[in-house]
DNA sequence: CTGTTTCTTTAGGTATACTTTAGAATAATA
DNA sequence: TATTATTCTAAAGTATACCTAAAGAAACAG
């Protein structure tokens, strides 16, 4: 087929997908970076940022939404290059509406497999699906904000995390939102993680913030 | 009976599948293609592109969607040719809706063996024919909606399932029903799980929706 | 030892988000 | 057509989350 983006908006739309068309590379970027989106799609070549570099800063940023390349070049140090920045599939043209179909929805399966990802320090769970931490069968339902303060400490335990890095994350780098309610929030999840008796502590450390650790 | 679009569309969904309509070939093949569908009901009779060769672009693609063919021609021949092409059985008209439905049903069953007519979780039977549920004996009918909530839960129990993921596979894509509609249903719909003490509970994940759990 | 800084915790108002109810509109059945 | 069931709409009810503010406690400086 010729790739063209309203004939491909088009056949995504006709297939039950919403889809949002951009064309060129620097839109790509924005629009990926809002997490909203179930997969990406990508053409290596695009005026204003290449595909390649739009999936480097998408994965830089930390969003695992699936990426699928599209491209005219079949040269395998392109595959190559394209899987190695974090794609999740590669399609060269001239394809098929039908085979584009089937990657997209075999891509979407394999990222959205059902499969609860469940992250794990010292017998600690956090369920990235129920946004619950669990200890010795017992559960604790976590709020966004206290489910993405844990998400990034258990990301890195035993490593600091400043107090800037939760806002800026969390709320975004403009937000101005005061440090005090980072500290109302850890508060709170420090209460959650003792009412299961999980052997894990929030530990402030002066003048470089927060840090996970194990309690033994 | 006589087999307008619409109405044939009307009949699968008064029985609680979902179904979408076209009305040539070519839309034919292109919605077959997506994969999207647990079985296809194909005329043979079709402007575009009549209904075998729909069928043998199917195949030569190596979807296995099962298909069945509708048609006035009852000629032996035509029929052979049909099977021929891949098709899992073959409708002469003219047939009532009861037959369609019985046999679409059987083809079904018999394609996608694992899709059981009852499914289980927790000592709770979801009947797919009778869209009943039934616990100790005792059964509850469900309502169209109602079901299809259901066994979306069921199907998938201990996992997320989001508001608009029941929007989009229940009432389509592109329908523009409220959230509130979900959770009206899903509130009958505990009523009536609690009504026959069933086991089981559908719970809701804040920002994350809906989960179907045992209860202890 | 006292005052200051820095974090911790608590409490309350407000906003948000789900639940439920009841009734109107629609569709199915007889 | 009349009757019944289903689905959707609207709105009241309830729970939870979030932020603000302020009091409490620990660490530190002088």
């Amino acid at each position: 087929m010729r790739c063209c983006l309203k004939s491909l908006v088009h056949i995504f739309e006709r297939s039950h997908f919403i889809a949002d068309g951009v064309s060129n590379g620097t839109d790509a970027l924005e629009y990926a970076l809002t997490e909203n989106y179930d997969g990406i799609v990508l053409d290596i070549m695009m005026p204003g940022m290449d595909g390649i570099s739009v999936l480097e800063e998408i994965r830089k940023k930390g969003i695992t939404t699936p990426v699928m390349f599209l491209t005219a070049k079949t040269e395998v140090y392109q595959r190559v290059e394209g899987l190695d920045a974090g794609a999740d599939d590669y399609l060269p043209k001239p394809f098929s509406t039908a085979e584009l179909l089937a990657r997209v929805r075999a891509m979407l399966r394999r990222k959205n497999n059902y499969v609860p990802d469940i992250i794990e320090f010292n017998t600690l769970f956090l369920n990235r699906s129920t946004y619950e931490i669990t200890f010795n069968n017992i559960s604790q339902p976590l709020s966004a904000k206290e489910f993405q303060i844990m998400e990034m400490l258990i990301q890195q335990p035993n490593y600091i995390i400043q107090t800037e890095k939760f806002i800026s994350h969390i709320w975004g780098w403009d937000s101005d939102v005061d440090t005090s309610v980072v500290w109302v929030h850890i508060s709170n999840l420090r209460k959650k993680i003792n009412s299961i008796n999980a052997p894990v502590e929030i530990r402030f450390v002066r003048n470089a913030d927060y840090i996970m650790e194990a309690v033994t």
